[in-house]
DNA sequence: CGGTTTTTGGCAAACGTTTGCTATAAGCTG
DNA sequence: CAGCTTATAGCAAACGTTTGCCAAAAACCG
């Protein structure tokens, strides 16, 4: 830096003033600091600066260890759009998984505790807590994405999904759908609740008993979604009444669910209509291509920074704590009235 | 710190150097100042650390921008790979998109040369290079995945792509297929030329012409796999003598491909066979099954990161500067004999 | 041209570590 | 207990910025 103030003919406080806070700054002197700076080809060092103002220019986003379940799917969108939005912001997207061993969770406190990054999304459930350190009380900015974490006082992005899936099974109900099978994720998972109650909604309001439709899957949370469907399809096999509607809760689920019950002789939509959750291009492609109902994760990614550089740059925690991206059915061939 | 120091009882060099290089002090008071240090809830500040030490611990992943081609499948593996091993290591994981723009170039080479990143790996074909900065120059250790760019000199990591399209090409030759259909992802790109290649040595090897093989897409690079393998079904409708067989560079093209002409009433495998590249986990459960080679990549990004920590350790370039990690072809009912 | 505002220069402290140095203390050996 | 090795204390410099302060210079105004 002192090499640029020298070349531009300045003092190197100026220098600074003209890198860091533009506005401070003569244009005309700025330029030539810049050129200056090009010519030597300098470059701030950011680290030197994150000591000296005491923040760092990095956000984490904390992955669930085991992203295979459903979100596997629309992950590289997420990322690709909050790295989108940070930079046109000036930060930095660092990534960190939260495994359910302690070592991941001590290396998000390490993150988050010594200055590293100044702000998180979270994408898990739970929040890393080891040794009284917890990243609730890391003064850390943190907005929840996907996950309904308000309850914990955070900031959440969520969609809307009990009711997508409240309105979609209305309609499997509308076409003549009587029995059901439902697909589940990680039982008592927070995409579980609402999209069961969902169905159950659904259910009560058009005067249907709950015994109507069948759970499978949601053992295990480790487990990859496709794993999940071929279970699910084995279980299906094994009901003497079949039901007609299947409501699964991640498609990679319903893919391979498919792909299982049509190697029985069963037909989709003939025998057994689908439906099912996240709307990942493939499902297009499907035989039959698949109703889902798409996750609006970029535009979610968006929200989910802006929260955070509201909370960033106010001391005060906003009020709203929960904001609600609407989710869209795609219907495709996958539903139809059933047979009889 | 000197909080820690004085609860421990001990210097404040004694807690840094506990802390940081754990050989240097008795285990005894190491004991005492991590207690010490446990009951504060302290953590020493990273970028201080970086400041001094004049090092980084972050390790940057250079992604292509528009990821949307082919890899898109693979990159959430990808990453959790690298940065499993990162961290085991004690190094973090900083994500880095690299468009088109100079935006996003400028923004990498801050990143590199502001001190930021210790290390880069890097999936894109192209390094930043803006206004005499160029990366390649940075003094960063950087080592390139997927793509082979031992030409400029980067530790690559790779498969062994052309081999793998070779040896299906033969097998198809073998089941007695004489007319092809190469399905290209981004014309030029070294998957192209690499997979192509292999195509061709097949055709030479078994005495064939060269002409026997349609090629199709690759002509826009930001595509959508499954729109390449939609544009393709159409470009495959208007043939008049029919390939029956195709080999696609990325699943996604594969999948889009297949759907599109089997609604045209053509057969998988009955009037053309399908094999793709990726091994992506839906391929099991498309109807028919897709037959696929799979690119570890795990362990591909397993020796991205080992390779970088050499790299870091000493000085000099090691000499080797490609590492190919073998692919398999996993075979399944998408391929058969031809007809007649 | 005197007075006022804006911009810059120069200085120095601060951010929180690490690390080389010397000196002291502690522990061990015979 | 002398002589040796090992561990720690204490000090201070350094890493490369930012930023508050005040003075100096420049620009602007009427």
């Amino acid at each position: 830096m002192a090499d640029v103030a020298r070349l531009a003919g300045v003092a190197i406080s100026t220098v600074s003033r003209a890198l860091a806070n533009p506005g401070r700054v003569n244009e005309k002197t700025r330029a030539k600091i810049n050129a200056a700076a090009r010519q030597l080809g300098y470059t701030p060092n950011a680290m030197a600066r994150g000591l000296r103002v005491g923040k760092s220019n990095i956000i984490m986003i904390i992955l669930p260890g085991s992203l295979y379940y459903g979100a596997s799917q629309v992950i590289p969108q997420v990322l690709q759009s909050i790295n989108k939005s940070l930079i046109q912001g000036g930060y930095n997207l660092m990534i960190a998984n939260l495994d359910r061993d302690e070592i991941s969770e001590r290396h998000i406190l390490d993150l988050a505790f010594g200055g590293s990054v100044r702000g998180a999304i979270i994408l898990s459930s739970k929040l890393p807590e080891v040794d009284g350190r917890s990243l609730a009380n890391s003064g850390l900015p943190i907005v929840s994405m996907l996950l309904d974490m308000s309850d914990a006082g955070l900031q959440s992005v969520v969609t809307n999904d009990r009711e997508a899936v409240r309105d979609v099974t209305a309609e499997l109900i509308r076409l003549g759908h009587r029995r059901f099978f439902y697909l589940a994720g990680p039982e008592g998972n927070y995409h579980d609740v609402e999209r069961y109650g969902g169905v159950l909604e659904a259910l009560e309001a058009a005067g249907l008993s709950e015994d109507l439709v069948h759970r499978s899957g949601g053992h295990l949370d480790y487990q990859h979604g496709f794993d999940i469907g071929v279970q699910a399809a084995d279980d299906f096999a094994e009901l003497t009444e079949k039901p007609t509607a299947v409501i699964a809760t991640s498609d990679d689920m319903a893919i391979s669910f498919v792909s299982r019950i049509q190697r029985t002789g069963l037909s989709i939509p003939g025998d057994v209509s689908v439906v099912s959750f996240d709307g990942s291009p493939v499902c297009e492609f499907c035989s039959p291509p698949l109703s889902t109902i798409k996750q609006p994760v970029e535009e979610m990614g968006r929200a989910a920074v802006d929260l955070l550089f509201d909370a960033i740059g106010q001391r005060q925690n906003t009020a709203t704590v929960r904001t609600v991206i609407r989710s869209s059915l795609i219907l495709r061939e996958s539903i139809a009235a059933p047979k009889n």
